[in-house]
RNA sequence: GCCCUCGUAGCUCAGUGGAUAGAGCGACCGCCUCCUAAGCGGUAGGUCACAGGUUCGAUUCCCGUCGAGGGCGCCA
């Protein structure tokens, strides 16, 4: 049933190859589609790469291959052209038999077929600090760890999505004092709000909140908050702090956090744990709307109660890669590659972000997957050595890690780029974004451009011009093809034994040519991390699909003719269908 | 200063150790008495930044130069 045209042929290649020169093993014989259909429907470069090993003309062994070729009922002609390439001409037949296996596997085509065992692959992404609303930033990274999370599962993975929740630490502290600040600015209790704490509106919101369900419970007066707290700097209203000042500023905040631990005791964790849920909650439906599931939220709290943290920086010490210097802990990445030595617990006593890193990732190992990816942003990257160093010093089998870098959005409204400063609270939300322009455009824009590529997105533009959007073009032909059927009033299911034959004119077979591309696309992807592969193929399946259909009617008189191109769009439309849903994007029956 | 990424059509960007380097947008000329014109056909537009090297063959791999962007805390 399955006919897979890149092995016949090199099959083929491979048989003619024992008879031409027995002694000569070529481990891969590659079959390429040549650009110019002139050049035939795939070619090989074999010749051109035994030439210098049999020190003989590329032409001379290409033809002796071709004579050497065994006849095969798929093939129409083989012949040698340019420098040295065999280039193959399939039978019609071969190329359209791809519309019946479409529409036998239906949503499965493109999947591999299961081989043994399917490998465990994590893919962590996301991963936002719980202070506030993501942004358009959270939400590329979004879009493309969960497309590439699909298109893992299309390519014969058993995929755990996974959201690494930032639950510990400075920063939801900080989020704490902000909340609890703008909870007793609404008692009057006035302590001038830092300018180095969340500025946003949900902040407020929060305080409301709690004073909603609480009164004046965590009150204390702005004078005693304020006793024991270095005093901050004069205020500036451009914001710019010098270096001196900066520190100060940092100083007078954790003064804050650590007035309001003390005032608060045991409550300060019940203003903690609100703002903590209440944002956390707020993601997480923020993706669900988006189309983004996750399997697993791993707390990074949880490393710290379970005292894995603790023991994976006492492993590393068993194993002699820390080092004690100005009363801090000290992982010795330099031995692994890094630029310089890594602190993993402060003078302080506090454990920092990468020790409980390293925790986290060894947890990932325990848990047996045979791959982990990491989508991070480009940021971190140099975030990379040291975590990699860790591992290794740990015994672990860092090739099982990949991370993967996900550059930066650039905000445009016009021509001027918006500010995204997440402390200031002047960003542009990731729900904004999908207020305005929708998801699936959302979904698709950010699918448009390499993720390792930063990304200007204009708001303005993605907004004025939504209808030109590549999306649309893509949905358009899927919904072209069910309007099509809905004319057509007949048994879909029938189609699948359509003859086939009709199917001749250039545009039929080469939609046919594009719809086989469909799995070596998939797989490609895959393998190189790279979803907006799948959103590029889209883009040309729907132009040779338009092409066509604007060139041939589908809904002809002659009986034969119809069945064979509805069978052909239905194929378009499934393959279309199942493209879209690896990048979450809506398969609409109308427009 | 060190590290990373990038430089391809007017603009935004794909792509590949192979044959005449592509798409979208923009420009220009056309196509609906006919299954959705959110569509299609055609034209114009290129020293793949520059200079070397490896190779039968380089836009692709390596080195250098120039240019652009980003990252370099006992922050997370």
């Amino acid at each position: 049933m399955s006919f897979d045209p890149k092995s016949h042929l090199s099959e083929l290649l491979r048989a003619a190859l024992a008879s031409v020169a027995p002694a000569q093993t070529v481990a891969d014989i590659v079959i390429e589609r040549p650009r110019d259909p002139s050049h035939g429907d795939f070619a090989s470069n074999l010749a051109l790469q035994l030439a210098r090993e049999l020190k003989a003309n590329p032409r001379q062994i290409a033809e002796r291959l071709v004579r050497e070729l065994p006849g095969s009922g798929w093939v129409d002609k083989a012949e040698v052209a340019g420098a040295g390439f065999i280039n193959f001409r399939l039978a019609a037949a071969a190329k359209t038999q791809v519309v019946k296996e479409v529409l036998a596997r239906g949503p499965d085509y493109g999947k591999r077929a299961p081989a043994g065992k399917r490998p465990k692959v994590q893919v962590e992404f996301v991963s936002a600090n719980p202070t506030g609303p993501l942004h358009v930033g959270h939400g590329r990274g979004a879009a493309y760890g969960a497309s590439l999370a699909c298109l893992l599962t299309y390519a014969g993975n058993d995929v755990t999505r996974e959201f690494y929740v930032n639950d510990a630490g400075r920063q939801m502290d900080i989020l704490a004092v902000s909340t609890w600040l703008r909870y007793l600015d609404l008692h009057g209790e006035k302590v001038p709000f830092p300018p180095n704490a969340y500025q946003g509106a949900y902040v407020g919101e929060m305080a409301e909140q709690i004073r909603g369900a609480h009164g004046e419970r965590y009150v204390h007066p702005a004078a005693a908050v304020l006793a024991c707290v270095p005093p901050a700097p004069l205020r500036r209203a451009d914001g710019d702090y010098d270096k001196a000042e900066k520190a100060q500023l940092e100083a007078h905040l954790d003064g804050l956090i650590a007035a309001g631990k003390d005032l608060l005791g045991e409550e300060w964790h019940y203003v903690h744990q609100h703002a903590l849920s209440e944002q956390l909650a707020d993601s997480r439906e923020d993706l669900e709307e988006y189309g983004v599931h996750f399997d697993c939220w791993f707390s990074e709290r949880s490393l710290f109660d379970t005292g894995m943290v603790g023991k994976a920086v006492a492993e590393l010490e068993k194993r002699g890669h820390i080092y004690v210097q100005d009363g801090a802990k000290w992982f010795r990445s330099t031995d692994f590659g890094d630029e310089k030595d890594r602190v993993v617990q402060r003078d302080n006593g506090l454990y920092t972000y990468f020790a409980s890193d390293i925790a986290y990732h060894a947890n990932k190992f325990e848990r047996g997957f045979d791959k982990v990816v990491d989508v991070w942003g480009a940021d971190h990257h140099g975030y990379i050595p040291r975590v990699k160093g860790a591992l290794a010093a740990l015994g672990l089998p860092v090739e099982r890690l990949d991370v993967t870098l996900v550059q930066f959005v650039s905000l445009f409204r016009g021509t001027e780029r918006v500010s995204m400063s997440t402390r200031a609270g002047s960003y542009v939300t990731l729900r904004e974004l999908r207020d305005e322009v929708g998801n699936d455009a959302c979904r698709f824009f950010y699918m448009l451009r390499k993720q390792d590529q930063a990304l200007d997105f204009d708001l303005d533009l993605a907004k004025s011009q939504s209808n030109d959007n590549p999306v649309y073009y893509v949905q358009y032909a899927h919904a072209r093809v069910c309007s099509v059927l809905q004319q057509w009033d007949g048994e879909v299911k029938s189609l699948g034994d359509a003859d086939l034959a009709p199917l001749a004119s250039e545009r039929e077979l080469a939609l046919c040519a594009r719809l086989a591309e469909f799995p070596e696309t998939i797989e490609a992807a895959a393998r190189d991390y790279a979803p907006h592969a799948v959103a590029f193929y889209l883009r040309e399946l729907a132009a040779d699909f338009h092409a066509w259909y604007n060139a041939e009617r589908v809904l002809v008189d002659d009986a034969a003719q119809k069945q064979a191109r509805l069978a052909l769009a239905v194929a378009v439309r499934r393959v279309i269908a199942n493209g879209l849903h690896i990048l979450g994007v809506a398969a609409p029956e109308h427009m």
